[in-house]
DNA sequence: CTGAAAGCGCTTACAG
DNA sequence: CTGAAAGCGCTTACAG
C-alpha cells in the first residue's frame, strides 16, 4: 500500500502560478474560463495545469463558495434490492454535475444514524437524499431541523416535502392490462400483507384495470398474505381448490409469483399455457431463473434515483421545487410466464 | 421543499466567541480540549457551542489539517449482492472515527470511473476502498498515479498491494466437515465455471477435507458449470443417471444449491433424509426461503468490509501495512437442508 | 490562561 | 490584461 508520507505532494495554484510566471488570481481565472485575458496566457497556464495534474482543492474551493457539491445518501435498506438501484441513480444522475454522494446505511439503529447525520453536517453536505426500503416506513432519523434541502426516494416524507415514489398502480394496471390482452379472463391477485401501502395500490390498480376491461375480479378479492415463495405456495392451493381457478395470477412481488409457479408446476399445471403469471420488482436475478422466466414489472428504481438527485441538485441551486409526491411510471418486462 | 436562502446561517466559531466573549483561538482549544484553561471559560464556551448547535466546519478543517476525514468507495458491484455488506461494513467501520464514505458505482465503464476518480481526488479523500463483485476482476480504473491509500476488498490488488478477501478453501472445507460428521460419505461438489478463481478454491476446499476424512471425492471429480438454478438441475440430471448417487452435495453457490434441492423434490428424492444440500454465500432471502432452507457457508462479507476499511484508515494515519492477501474465516450457517 | 496573527488553498472584487 | 489583497472557517504556534 502506498504510504501517504511517501505520496508526492499535491500540486496547489501557487505552483502553477510560479511555473506559468503569473499570480495565482491569473491561474483561478484561466481555469474558470471567467477573466478574459490574452490567449497566449491562458493556454500558457492550463499547460502547466496539465503538466502539474493540478486539481483545484474542493476543500477550499467550498470554503468560499459554500457549496461542498457533495450530498449525502441516508438509506435503511440494508439488504440493498431496493435501494441499491436507487443510489445508483443518485450518483450516476449527479456525478455529470461534480457532485459526490455520501453512503449513509442506517439500520433501523437512531444513535447510529444520528451520528452519521452529524457527520454529513460537519461535511457540509448541500443536501440529502432519503431513500427508503418501504415507503410507509420512517427512517429513523429526525430530519426536521436540517438547514439543507433534502428529498425522499422510496419513502414518503409527507406533504410538506418532496417525495419520489413508483406509480405503484399504474405498474398494476400494465401487468393486468397485459394479461387481458392476451386472452385471460379469470385474473387473481396474490400479494403482500394488507398493511402495507403499496400492496393496497397494487391491488388497487389490479381491480381497476379489471373493471375498466370489463371483467369482474376474480375470486373473493385481493389475496393479501406475506411477500414469501411460501406464501405463493399457500395461495395455489386456495385458488385450486374452488370449481373455477384463475387463468392467469398477478402477483405482488416477485417472490410470491415464484412460489406460485413452483406451486403450480408441482399441481402439473402449465405455465404459460393453462395460467400466465405476472410478478412485481422485476428482480432480474430471480425472474430470470425461473421456470419459465418470470414476466415482472420494473419499478424503474435506477431513473427514480436519478430525478430525485437531479430535483435536489435543482433546490440547491436555489429553485423551488413545490412539495408532494412525484410518480414515476413503471414498464413491465414481459418474459414466457405470460406469453398467450 | 426547505429552501436553502430560507436556511437559518449556520452558526461559525466567530459567532460561538463573540457570544461566549472570548477569542476564536480560545473556542477552538475549548473544543478540541487541547490548550488548558480555567474551567468556568471551557464551561461557558462549550455551553455556547451547544446553544448555537455550533459544529466545525470540516472543509475548513480539513483545509488545515489537511485531512478530510472521507474516502472514496469504488465498486463494480452493480447488482450489489456481494458489495453492499461490504459497503456496509466499510462505513460502519469508519463512521466511529468521522470518517464518511463517498459511494461510486462503476459499472464496467471506464469514462464514468475516472470522472468518479477525479472527483474524489478533488474532494480530497484520505484514501479508497475498491470492492469488486468477483475476485478475479479488475476494475476499469487506473490506480495506479494514486497519491492516496487504497485497499482491495473481495478483489485482489495483487502482490503489492493489500487485499482482504473470505477464506474460500476454508469455507468449503466447514461445509464438507459439516456433512462428514453427520454421517454423508459419497458428498459431490457442483460450482461455477472453472475459470472462476473462487470455484477451483472451493473445489480445491473440498477435495482437501475429504482427504482430511479418509473419503474419496464422489464421482470423476468437482463438477464445473455454471452459477445458476439450471446448471443444479442438470447437475442432479447427471448425478443421479450413476449407479450410485452421492448422499450430500456441496453447491459453489445458493443458486446453484437451490437448482438442486427443486430438481431432488422433483424426483422425489428427500432433502435432508437421502441428501444433504449445502450451498455458499448464505443469500439469506433465497436460502431461507428454499424448501427445506438451505444450509450456506457465510463469506461475513460484512466484517470484511470493516476490517479493510479500519486497515485503510491506519494506514492513511501512517502505518506501514505489509501487502499481499488477507483472508477472513467463513462461517457455515446451518439450516434444514444438512440436517442428520 | 487567553488573544493576535499567520496560514491552509482557493475565489473574487478591486486597482492599476 | 494581470496582480495584490481580502476573506471563506478553521488550527496552531507564539506572545503576553
Amino acid at each position: 500500500m502506498r504510504q501517504p508520507n511517501s505520496a508526492p505532494q499535491k500540486a496547489t495554484i501557487h505552483d502553477v502560478a510560479a511555473r506559468a510566471g503569473v499570480s495565482i488570481a491569473t491561474v483561478s481565472l484561466a481555469l474558470s474560463g471567467r477573466g478574459r485575458m490574452m490567449a497566449e496566457t491562458r493556454e500558457r497556464v492550463l499547460r502547466v495545469v496539465k503538466e502539474l495534474n493540478f486539481r483545484p482543492n474542493a476543500m477550499a474551493r467550498g470554503l468560499h463558495s459554500k457549496r461542498s457539491f457533495t450530498v449525502g445518501l441516508l438509506t435503511d435498506d440494508v439488504y440493498g434490492r431496493f435501494a441499491l438501484p436507487v443510489m445508483q441513480g443518485v450518483t450516476e444522475g449527479l456525478i455529470d454535475h461534480g457532485v459526490s454522494v455520501f453512503l449513509c446505511a442506517l439500520e433501523d439503529n437512531p444513535v447510529l444514524a444520528q451520528s452519521h447525520l452529524d457527520a454529513l453536517m460537519e461535511k457540509q453536505v448541500d443536501g440529502i437524499v432519503v431513500a427508503g426500503r418501504r415507503v410507509d416506513r420512517i427512517l429513523p432519523v429526525d430530519l426536521g431541523g436540517l438547514t439543507v434541502p433534502f428529498i425522499h426516494v422510496m419513502s414518503d416524507g409527507g406533504p410538506d416535502r418532496v417525495s419520489y415514489l413508483p406509480d405503484e398502480e399504474q405498474g398494476a394496471r400494465l401487468a393486468v392490462a397485459h394479461m387481458v390482452a392476451s386472452g385471460r379472463r379469470r385474473i387473481a391477485h396474490v400479494t403482500g400483507p394488507a398493511r402495507f401501502r403499496v400492496a393496497g395500490e397494487r391491488a388497487q390498480g389490479w381491480r381497476a384495470e379489471l373493471a375498466e376491461a370489463g371483467l369482474a375480479p376474480h375470486g373473493p378479492g385481493a389475496m393479501f398474505g406475506r411477500w414469501s415463495e411460501a406464501w405463493g405456495h399457500e395461495a395455489v392451493a386456495e385458488l385450486w381448490a374452488s370449481d373455477e381457478p384463475p387463468d392467469a395470477v398477478f402477483c405482488g412481488n416477485d417472490q410470491i409469483a415464484r412460489g406460485v409457479i413452483d406451486a403450480l408446476r408441482e399441481r402439473g399445471v402449465r405455465v404459460p399455457a393453462d395460467v400466465a403469471v405476472v410478478g412485481f420488482d422485476n428482480w432480474e436475478i430471480v425472474a430470470e431463473e425461473t421456470r419459465p422466466p418470470l414476466s415482472s414489472v420494473d419499478m424503474n428504481l435506477r431513473e427514480l434515483g436519478r430525478q430525485a438527485g437531479l430535483t435536489l441538485l435543482e433546490a440547491i441551486n436555489g429553485a423551488q421545487v413545490p412539495p408532494g409526491v412525484r410518480r414515476l411510471p413503471c414498464v413491465l418486462r414481459a418474459r414466457a410466464s405470460s406469453a398467450p
